[in-house]
DNA sequence: CGAGGTGCATCAGTGCCATAATACAGCCAT
DNA sequence: ATGGCTGTATTATGGCACTGATGCACCTCG
């Protein structure tokens, strides 16, 4: 969202969208570090930082060596865990800020 | 929305919807900084900083030693502004994330 | 003129972020 | 066992944004 936000929490934000749409189905082993920071043109470190939420969260499971690996049900985890987040802090200020600029959320549905 | 979010822009976010508002009405001074910092626990210079944001979109008046003054228009021109800043790169992102998690604006619209 | 209110400029301190260079630890195919 | 792939730890460095303290310039009012 925020231009200015964080690399490594970018990088969690499109992983983690890339989990809920199945890009990395279950079971699936992720992008290595040094594999998704050439890809993305960053540090090895900053991917690695941006794993690191997920791993916290016990979404991926590591195999030291190996590689890490999307845990079953994490998607279903995740799409819930970010949906009750997404209701409980931003909706409501969204709502509001809406509301102030005269925007009506249910005419905007259908196209943008 | 962001807890992180800069002290200035927040300051900045919630002056704007008080002129939106009509809080600050049009011809009215704005706070002093010291006296808006005071009333915040900020710094001075932090609401300067803040209000530095309007003076340079034409919405407030300096009246140097005397203090800034709310323009002729600044709310309607304000809220048009950030209405057609919100459709244009908020609300796409916003869609699409709730796309993603499963929600559709229509069925949050009438109550939070 | 002086007092007290304005905004503004300058300088410095602080912390987070990103990067880098190495080195280490574990696993697997050959 | 060896080479090559995994993730991880350590340390150092540069950049940048945010915040803060101080002092100055300007205006109004008595």
């Amino acid at each position: 969202m925020n231009p200015n936000r964080p690399v490594y929490l970018k990088l969690r934000d499109q992983i983690a969208a890339a989990i809920i749409d199945g890009v990395y189905p279950e079971g699936a082993m992720l992008p290595s570090v040094r594999a998704l920071a050439a890809e993305q043109g960053a540090n090895p470190l900053t991917v690695a930082k941006a794993y690191q939420q997920f791993q916290n969260d016990g979404l991926v499971e590591v195999q030291r060596g190996v590689g890490m690996y999307v845990v079953r049900g994490a998607a279903d985890r995740l799409r819930a865990a970010e949906r009750e987040a997404f209701l409980r802090v931003e909706w409501p200020e969204i709502r509001s800020r809406m509301a102030r600029l005269g925007l009506d959320p249910a005419d905007l549905a259908p196209a943008s």
